[in-house]
DNA sequence: CACCTATATACACTTGCGCTTATATACGCC
DNA sequence: GGCGTATATAAGCGCAAGTGTATATAGGTG
């Protein structure tokens, strides 16, 4: 599993949206979604874990999920050189708008 | 299927990257990717234009395809936030580098 | 019209994902 | 040590994704 795969899942967003505001606790995170079960949520953090873009932090028996978002570069990255399209896109549409 | 899923898969990247460069017939395509068969590269294709991604103009029997990546702005702007934490890592790395 | 090329669709198969239930592990507290 | 809480792993299942073979569609050419 790669990041793209990872960042495919709409779950899989919605927790690392909440990591982005703070640091949570792997129960906050599973009472965050509260369609998916306690084990469903542990896999999903599992997953984002193997692809770089959380870490743990074991304090006692909680374990503490922490943002590390570097392996979103990637993504970025890669999508980069398509950004000048949609900005020329942009500027057709300002430039018709402009002209009017 | 939504635009996450869509970029998830490699094979579908390499044709995003290749209409990046320059419009292409069907055949191109299927041509690029010789570990797939034909109608594997059609459904990649189909996949993407039900995405938005690309279009296709009929060109007598050819099919034409063009990238469409006003879809990649929706990555674009889901990946926002997360870009100052990355630039704030990098700029932790670099006050190192400088502090030595 | 008959045949060829270019592309898409139908069907069947396999594999891996995401899920739930059940269970294990580990820490905290009495 | 015994029990409750927090979290992870195991086992099993349904389903959708990706693929190949075979076939359909549609346009080009003689």
């Amino acid at each position: 599993m790669d990041v793209f795969e990872a960042v495919a899942e709409p779950n899989r967003r919605h927790l690392l949206g909440l990591l982005a505001e703070r640091d949570r606790t792997a129960g906050e995170l599973v009472d965050s979604l509260p369609t998916l079960t306690q084990p469903a949520v542990s896999r999903h953090l599992r997953v984002l874990r193997e692809v770089g873009l959380v870490e743990v932090h074991p304090d006692g028996q909680r374990r503490i999920y922490a943002l590390k978002p570097d392996g979103l570069q990637q993504i970025d990255t890669w999508i980069t050189p398509y950004r000048r399209y949609w900005r020329n896109h942009l500027d057709a549409l300002e430039q018709h708008l402009e002209d009017r």
